[in-house]
DNA sequence: CTGAAAGCGCTTACAG
DNA sequence: CTGAAAGCGCTTACAG
């Protein structure tokens, strides 16, 4: 049986196919009795308005698109685990305003920019990564070149492309810093990544820089190890950190890092947190599980999601919207020894 | 600036719409030198074919709807860890199949049956879920009545509706309480649901029972206790399971079940694994992290993803499909015991 | 190999 | 309040 269309419905209700739009649409031009006439047919015909036809005519798709990219050194994890719970309520926040949600997973070298919105399939997109910011900078350009609507989760900074709804890691860092030197910890060392392709985790940094030197102790003297934010990477980095010195209190970029930073120490018999104390960032689903529980710094996913959709939803009804900056909150848990 | 349309290419390219159309979609038809040609300039343009217009025209959408529908009982931590892991398979397979991916989460209450095909959204739908399947056997049975392709995660069964990608989990129970009895234990029990509205729960619990009846254990003798797969709800049941008999193994239907089993006895002092051995099932990802780290059954939900979705893809093409079940694989960590 | 034309199923000005 | 008609931007028989 070939699917109904308007025709067939106005047919059975002896009205045109105009009105059959006009009621099904709830316009108000509609006499009522007609409308519930021509409303019952359509439910008894299993009706759906074809979106195809409808997109096209009325120029907007009521979908939006999330695109996920990740670094491609990443491992087979496939997926980083703080952007889960954030899918979770976009997709929620999509539903309920009544939009459709494309998703995709997207390499950063891919020629992903626009495919989406050039095509029609989605009016507007949300932008989730964790890849090299430097590496799809230049991308965001493009997108803002060619007008088209985003929303990205980052840190907002009037010199980068788009709208962004983001946490203060500047803050976040400072919190879990000063955490630790409030429970006596003097010597400290940062795992992650400091330059410019890591905005978010700079961020971290500088937040813990300042803490340090708010409360009279010497930044120069903290240990940096470089790493990305895999289980992998973590392990790696801090076995060099130790061989270079032993620090009291390790805070690291993110969750996924301590949970390798953790283990590296384990490994060599440091006592977490007696010997050294370990905060990640992130408070990822695990991190309250691994042994010994992780003191992290939460950021609002939940909110975060909500608020990427909100947002990107004001733009496409070209209103005036600027970046959030949402508080992150201090989780204390066993690692940083309580 | 508007949009660029096939016509304006076909202007600048001095030929027809038509030969524009066919040189995007690689027709052989076209001379390769004014193909070439052609896709220069609508590269130039920024130009992607619009999909409401081919979709529209061609009556197909080259999407997938995966549908993911909760039991309105769980709780808020808003989606099951389990089925996360599918969600990034699926993304990848559909995307390298040269599909796009609508992700929606539904409510078992909705009458979410058929929209996105009826609507011309998607080709066909993959559904994931786990509520009660007592609840939406209906609404499979409608989407075959109405001719809707879909593949769906669960129980291959003759009587079910629908092809579906499962794992054996018959098989699972069998392993994990054999596992159980060469460590030694003899007295069982088994939290989690075992009637029809979890097949998938219930075939664990008659692999249990096979295993023990196979092994000269009466299976009469086994403590049940029904519960829903959230922590919670393990939680409950295993305090009232001790109230009424301390076994020395419990086999869990799931893994959030588990977590909430181990949380309720090392509360009531009962030492996991040395008095009671622990097993889960689904290896979610926190299973290894948790204290002690969880025994449990692994379905390949790698393979599941892809296999929902190269079934699909297959049934869209007119091929003939069956039902797939994959082999469960045991993975023993502490919380059973060694 | 190329072009002119029909038509996919809608929405919405326009006219009454 | 309703209908006839145009047109959204494509793909694809049909004719050459």
């Amino acid at each position: 049986m070939k699917k109904a269309t308007s025709f067939d419905i106005a047919h059975m209700a002896g009205v045109s196919q105009s009105t059959v739009s006009r009621a099904l649409s709830d316009s108000p031009l509609v006499n009522q009795e007609t409308r519930d006439r021509i409303k019952k047919i359509a439910e008894e015909l299993n009706y759906k308005v074809d979106k195809n036809a409808s997109n096209l005519r009325k120029q907007r798709s009521q979908t939006l698109a999330l695109l996920l990219f990740e670094d491609p050194t990443s491992d087979d994890s496939l997926i980083n685990p703080f952007f889960i719970s954030m899918l979770a309520s976009i997709t929620k926040a999509t539903t309920e305003a009544g939009y459709d949600l494309l998703v995709s997973f997207q390499n950063l070298n891919d020629d992903w920019h626009a495919v989406y919105k050039d095509s029609s399939k989605a009016d507007g997109l949300i932008l989730l990564g964790y890849g090299s910011y430097t590496e799809y900078e230049h991308k965001l350009e493009q997108l803002e070149e060619q007008d088209i609507r985003f929303t990205r989760w980052g840190a907002p900074d009037l010199k980068h492309p788009g709208i962004t709804v983001g946490s203060d890691n500047f803050k976040g860092g400072y919190m879990a810093t000063e955490h630790l030197l409030q429970l006596g910890r003097k010597n400290f060392a940062f795992v992650g990544l400091t330059d410019d392709s890591a905005p978010e985790l700079q961020a971290r940094f500088l937040g813990c820089i300042a803490a340090l030197e708010d409360n009279g102790l010497s930044s120069e003297d903290i240990i940096k190890e470089d790493a990305i934010s895999i289980e992998n990477s973590g392990y790696d980095a801090t076995l060099n950190l130790i061989n270079r010195a032993i620090p009291d209190a390790i805070f690291c970029a993110s969750d996924l890092i301590a949970l390798g930073c953790i283990r590296a120490l384990q490994e060599r018999e440091i006592k977490v947190p007696e010997d050294i104390a370990v905060v990640g960032y992130d408070n990822i689903q695990i991190s309250e599980f691994f042994t010994p529980p992780l003191t992290t710094v939460s950021q609002n996913t939940i909110d975060a999601g909500e608020l990427l959709v909100k947002n990107l939803l004001l733009m496409l009804n070209d209103e005036e919207v600027s970046d959030i900056l949402l508080k992150p909150e201090l989780i204390v848990r066993k690692s940083s020894g309580n």
